[in-house]
DNA sequence: TGATCGTCTATGGTCAGCAATCGCTCTCTG
DNA sequence: CAGAGAGCGATTGCTGACCATAGACGATCA
């Protein structure tokens, strides 16, 4: 398991940076799930107190990255099909909503930006980056998600969407196939820019209900990866 | 500002006790929106040690019921126009989610249940007994999500039903006329008993849609009442 | 009048330490 | 030999005292 390096030099709150540290290395897959975390050893790594680290782990583990065991143990998140199904719907009404309002804010500068993303998006594709894709779809979905202006939506999909990328880290399990992808992207922010509240909602919703049942489909082929289980949580 | 009697017996975790008494406190209009949080204070009135009622702040803080303001103070949440219409978008997405998939789950069981806490609730408005009448609105709504079997839809909707209810305890909106909200429960409530996925979807939001628009006639009548501001914020 | 300096209060964070609990192992018993 | 129970070690939960520092406030001085 690979050492954290020391914090302790900006002016944010210490807890909230420790939280920073811990949830890189888990989003990386360095810490792997059902992986145990010692509050000790962690204070010994990132050179902060007990203390901190429990406000750290608390914050985590209210994103749903890590699951505290009262009185016994703070583990990294497993991650099941039933998670996966959980993320990815919740993801489609939130994203819905999104597409909804953003399509009613929209303004030429908004719909020159979403564009641009797009045409990154279909480079990248193009040039067969996944690593870059994965990054400038998840870009393309929270600049929607701002245009709605709705602080708490934001917030949600965010937490979702780090649940979400978790997931795929831990499960493997990447998107479908990157042609329907950018077809997908692409009629999307037509409709946002075009101002069609109700098909931008539609194809938002259905892009997200269209992963759902590919995931299905993947858990059934490969459970082992998918599920997280079948190793033992008290690795170090 | 009343005080808060001691902890110290259950068995959960400490903080989290600690956590519903404020909780309870700040929903039941006890402590005012805006008011400023002590650590010491709250410590020694629910005779627990200052971490303890860190610990407890930070929960509802991601709550949303407190705010933190780093370095410097804990406050009681304010509400706004602005956080009302968040509210309520937000809860009309995820409680149309949630109805959709209730009606595909719906058992005899639930029907039962439904039908019962619809019973209640036109008993209540009949014998105008208004603080019965939200409980039970909040009840049935609970009930639905809970068909859902989605845990993080539960949860998001729980937090933002909590914060539905702070901000009706704080800026003194209550929901509109009562006989309507019977007729729009009953509706919602045939479509998920009848396995309208799609109508129960939208009776769901198009309840809490109207909601919205008479929350934006109030707040433009009675700005004062529903901002909470123009109060000295350091009261104690 | 207004800007600056010091004081005071509350928060952010540390440390050492103790109690409670969990999980494991070892033993005892049927 | 299997299973229940006791004992033990490790880890979490919580405390209290402590210090540094950031903001708020008031007094002082230009």
């Amino acid at each position: 398991m690979a050492k954290l390096a020391s914090l302790k030099s900006e002016k944010r709150l210490l807890d909230r940076q420790a939280a920073d540290r811990i949830r890189s290395h888990i989003l990386e897959g360095i810490l792997p799930a059902g992986a145990r975390l010692l509050e000790t050893q962690l204070s010994e790594e990132l050179e902060v107190s007990r203390g901190t680290v429990r406000a750290a782990l608390a914050v985590l583990a209210r994103e749903g990255l890590v699951l505290q065991v009262a009185f016994t143990r703070w583990q990294v998140s497993e991650t099941s099909p039933r998670d996966a199904w959980e993320l990815y719907t919740l993801r489609a009404a939130l994203e819905g909503l999104a597409a909804h309002m953003a399509s009613e804010n929209v303004t030429p500068v908004d719909a020159k930006r979403l564009k641009a993303t797009v045409a990154e998006l279909t480079r990248a594709v193009h040039d067969k980056r996944l690593e870059d894709v994965t990054d400038i779809d998840f870009r393309l979905h929270q600049e929607i998600v701002e245009m709605a202006h709705h602080r708490r939506l934001a917030e949600q999909h965010g937490y979702i969407m780090q649940q979400v990328r978790f997931h795929m880290v831990h499960s493997g399990f990447y998107p479908k196939d990157y042609s329907a992808l950018v077809d997908e992207h692409a009629a999307l922010i037509d409709a946002v820019i075009g101002r069609k509240a109700d098909l931008a909602e539609a194809l938002a919703k259905s892009h997200n209900e269209a992963e759902v049942k590919l995931l299905a489909a993947h858990a059934v082929e490969n459970p082992r990866a998918v599920v997280g289980q079948g190793r033992d949580p008290r690795r170090d």
